[in-house]
RNA sequence: CGGGGCGUGGCGCAGCCUGGUAGCGCGCACCGUUCGGGUCGGUGAGGUCCCGAGUUCGAAUCUCGGCGCCCCGACCA
């Protein structure tokens, strides 16, 4: 039974002033969720019912390709965490027990279930599996944002593959693809599958799934050719330069006194930003010193130079740029230095560049890559919009949330905790391994950001905490509330996860509470629809109403609900 | 971690500069009214003014310290 008179869903007219982004503003008016610290929320009945929604569409795609639930403790031993190399990870709550045994709470749960799964597992015929659990994951994340979007508490799906070999990864692999192909196309979401980064920890390859929204925090690289990439890691052809000096037989010294930005050094000289060289100098953990270079209008990309360097790198700080690269800090430029130079791909074959001169007040013009110093190739700037695709088709750049990612870990966590089989003929080998995480919550965001228009939520009909509203209209013991009585029993008869606003409110207070909430269909009944044989529908996605026959309105409903979104 | 902002009934805010009985709107309770788009009127309840110390006859207001929350950036296997 659920009527609105007694449900605990406490609506606002007005957002929390702390909240900027709109599931944030949304969650909090259709009583959904409550915050109790920062990163920390609470969710209320209705909102719970919502990430149950979406986490029985996760349970049953991943069911369906084998997966085989279980369920993991949150509190681990700290010693998994140093075995694995995880254990320093700032985001990772670290903590002690009553008798000063390390533990952590985790963000993840390679550590533990590779540790189970090494103990149990011995042969090649128990493979492969796919093994998963929802749980609570903790992250001590340095800001928690966008009220649901980033928090340090959350709910998750994550599933681990256990395969024989790389191969076998791959078919896991593969498998959740087209799992989590269906599960957000079943909750109703826009979103993209992009190649990402595989990070710090390395692996084989990676996707995260994206569903484009304002609030989103990532930027994600798209073609109409089909192109999709985080920004972190995506490549693309330039815009050529357009105004590109003339060539110089050599490199003239030319004086720029005070011109240390791309901006001044343009200005002064007359010459387009692109026709200028970009000089960061980094300090490459374990490498030392090197000056990497990009096209004056392109922007380094730290993620994409890590892949390149195979290492860390920072920017150098303090002396390190007079004393380590001999320069000037805004004067800085690959002629005539001594530390190696990368430059980005972008850079190859422009000529009439200017760089800087390694000396104050001065820069170099009608520079040469290739023939006026000698770098190594990467690319390692960032994707802009307008830049091309392979195919030649135009990039542009939207703003995302990542809703799900999956990962080929390999044997990274298998070879430090003793993952290992016996197979047929020789021996013994790690367990090739992959894990695939899903935040719910942050699916019903998205969903929340993706179709709220200015009345509120418009929840996908795979999403929405209930089917229908039911708004019975008048005040209690009046005819329309005895057939609103009669519809609720027929529509729960039919199937329906029905709400029941039996409140004596007032009309508009009733239909404005029920597009806050954002159910896919509201059925109304009134005196005026009664007298005329009818029940007013509305469906929320547009508003769009229709008018149904108050005989057979269940039926009616459950026919048009066929066709909602 | 760097930068910025905010903490005053449940929510949104004013008051603070210039120290002197704590206010408004919404919400809530009750009475009446209205009854298909947050009706209207009346009455009422509800506040450690984030915490601590200091200045002062007197602190929401001034000073110092702390805590919390939000935003931007960095960060986010």
């Amino acid at each position: 039974m659920t009527r609105l008179s007694s449900y605990f869903l406490p609506t606002l007219k007005e957002a929390p002033a702390e909240a900027e982004a709109l599931s944030h503003k949304l969650f909090v008016r259709a009583g959904l969720a409550r915050q109790l610290s920062s990163g920390l929320w609470t969710f209320l009945p209705a909102g719970w019912r919502a990430h149950r929604k979406a986490e029985q569409i996760v349970r049953e795609e991943i069911d369906a390709i084998g997966g085989q639930e279980m369920l993991m403790p949150v509190l681990q031993p700290a010693e998994l965490w140093r075995t694995s190399g995880r254990y320093d990870i700032d985001e990772l709550f670290k903590l002690q027990d009553r008798r000063g045994a390390d533990l952590v709470l985790g963000m993840t749960s390679e550590e533990v279930l590779t540790f189970h799964v090494a103990r149990e597992i011995r042969s090649y015929r128990e493979l492969p599996k796919i093994l998963y659990h929802f749980q609570t994951k903790e992250r001590d994340e340095p800001r928690p944002r966008a009220g649901l979007l980033r928090t340090r508490e959350f709910i998750m799906k994550d599933s681990y593959s256990f395969d024989r070999d790389e191969a076998g990864l791959q078919h896991s692999y593969d498998l959740h693809i087209e799992a989590y192909d269906k599960i957000f196309d079943r909750a109703g979401l826009r979103w993209y599958r992009v190649a990402s980064d595989v990070g710090m920890m390395g692996g084989l390859g990676a996707h995260e799934y994206m569903a484009p929204c304002p609030a989103g925090e990532n930027d994600v690289a798209l073609s109409d050719a089909g192109y999709a990439a985080n920004v972190e890691i995506a490549s693309a052809t330039p815009q050529p330069v357009d105004g590109l000096p003339e060539p110089l037989p050599a490199p003239e010294r030319v004086e720029t006194p005070g011109a240390t930005t791309i901006e001044a050094v343009s200005n002064m000289l007359g010459v387009p930003p692109a026709a200028l060289i970009k000089a960061f100098p980094v300090i490459v953990e374990g490498k030392g010193p090197l000056l990497v270079l990009t096209r004056g209008d392109h922007r380094l990309n730290e993620f994409k130079l890590q892949n390149a360097l195979g290492a860390p790198a920072r920017p150098a700080e303090g002396d390190e740029v007079p004393r380590l690269f001999g320069s000037v800090g805004g004067f800085i430029g690959p002629v005539g230095t001594t530390v190696d130079v990368m430059a980005d791909e972008a850079l190859r074959g422009l000529h009439g560049l200017v760089t800087g001169g390694n000396e104050l007040d001065i820069h170099l013009r009608g520079v040469e890559p290739g023939r006026d110093f000698e770098p190594t190739w990467a690319d390692v700037r960032s994707v802009e919009a307008g830049d091309t695709d392979p195919t030649g088709a135009v990039i542009r750049i939207e703003p995302a949330i990542e809703v799900g990612n999956i990962f080929k870990l390999g044997t990274r966590y298998t070879v430090p905790l003793g993952g290992t089989y016996l197979d047929a003929q020789d021996g013994e080998h790690p367990l090739w391994m992959g894990c695939y995480g899903i935040g719910p919550a942050r699916i019903m965001a998205a969903a929340i950001e993706q179709y709220a228009d200015d009345a509120g939520i418009s929840w996908p009909r795979s999403l929405s905490p209930f089917d229908v509203e039911l708004v019975g209209l008048g005040k209690e013991g009046e005819p329309a509330r005895e057939v609103a009585e009669r519809l609720y029993e027929e529509l729960r008869q039919a199937g329906f996860d029905v709400l029941y606003d039996d409140r004596d409110s007032s009309p508009g207070e009733k239909f404005a509470d029920a597009e806050l909430l954002g159910c896919p269909l509201r059925l109304t009944v009134g005196k005026k629809g009664i007298e005329a044989g009818e029940v007013e529908a509305q469906i929320r996605r547009g508003r769009e109403k229709r008018s149904l026959p108050l005989e057979g309105a269940a039926e009616a409903a459950a026919e048009l609900w066929q066709s909602l979104p």
